[in-house]
DNA sequence: GGCAATGTCTACCAATTGGTAGAGAATTTT
DNA sequence: AAAATTCTCTACCAATTGGTAGACATTGCC
């Protein structure tokens, strides 16, 4: 079956457009150049433009899903845990960039799936959040509204992680050693926003 | 010159349209639409759509200029200074939401123009960096670099303000009462990461 | 070998796109 | 009032768009 891999590498190439260019201006032609196939192979595979960005805004989520489990599985808590997420956003946006430019695509307002995606993450939404909460019961974290503070720290991280050409307009050149930097930078902000004001067990 | 308000009306609605769909997904018949004009009126005064997009940019950029302007023109310093910038930028997403959108469509590495709004919001820029870097100077702020810090805080202030969908999306209906708190927790994660770390001429 | 299913292709198509050419009002200038 | 300028329009156009119809090849099955 040589032909489901073509289903593959579709789904690939176009999460990379759409997350690139975003849906109004990527092209089925332009895809499928990019591919090496006709526009009719593509919809072949997937009946029409809409139903291919479906099925990528699909892909994505279960892709972002399985990136959090794997940062959520080693038992951590608090800051620790937040920094593990942090660093498992930041190496999927370094090499695979399109799936938060994606993420952007699909929530704007006039997306065709706005809110698909969105209910795809839901999932994950809940489970951070009854996260938070725990962590702030248990004096781990400074103590506030988990829905709020969650939206924040996406903000941040996302806003943080796409917004890499505004860096550029502004003259600060994105080179590895600076996304590290950037990395750092944000865990020093989330660190300063969500430690306790009291530090439970230790002394200053 | 009954034409002139033409051109500040096509200004006005193209701000509008690109901001909410994207300059791909915007097309002059629809804009003309909107407008209730011929698209050929639209290339009168714009000779293309692309010189449209650049004229609304420039636009966009002049009254994010002036709006920063009102906002930091008060003498106020550290966080109160930060504090009454936000509420300028949450006052301008109430009322012109399509203007941080248009930030955000112009911010995509594949925009017609990334290199354009980036030009216009530099001199914003190195005036918020000089003031950063006084204010921690001062001991006002917490010490850390001011390139950094102003980036985490443009993500944080844009992108919780841009992703109103992601919190309708993820079941968070956006409402006048929410978006002040959501103000309100963004205060509270600003303050909690800017604040330095000795509180200088108070005691415990 | 025949046959049916799968997968990719060529050949079109109607609609929409940004853009040109230039006619015809309306307004201003002389 | 005539002429020139300013503005908006109608009439097109070539290119690109997403999508349909169906031919042609390849594969596995009997």
């Amino acid at each position: 079956m040589a032909g489901s891999d073509t289903r593959r590498r579709i789904l690939d190439t176009a999460l990379a457009a759409f997350g690139r260019d975003g849906y109004a201006a990527t092209s089925l032609d332009a895809l499928a150049a990019e591919l090496g196939v006709r526009k009719q192979t593509i919809l072949y595979w997937f009946p029409s433009k809409l139903d291919l960005f479906e099925a990528v805004v699909d892909d994505a989520a279960e892709g972002l899903a399985d990136a959090f489990d794997e940062a959520a599985t080693g038992g951590l808590t608090g800051l620790d845990q937040v920094q593990a997420i942090v660093d498992r956003v930041f190496r999927l946006a370094v090499h695979r960039p399109e799936v938060l430019g994606l993420v952007r695509e699909v929530t704007r307002p006039e997306s065709p799936t706005a809110s698909r995606l969105g209910a795809r993450i839901r999932p994950l939404y809940d489970r951070a959040r009854d996260f938070l909460m725990r962590e702030m019961e248990a004096g781990r974290l400074r103590r506030s509204d988990p829905a709020m503070l969650l939206l924040s720290l996406y903000s941040a991280v996302v806003g943080m992680v796409t917004e890499l050409e505004v860096q550029r307009a502004v003259g600060f050149e994105p080179t590895l050693r600076s996304t590290v930097m950037r990395r750092r930078e944000l865990m020093r902000f989330l660190r300063a926003a969500l430690a306790p004001e009291n530090p439970a067990p230790a002394a200053p």
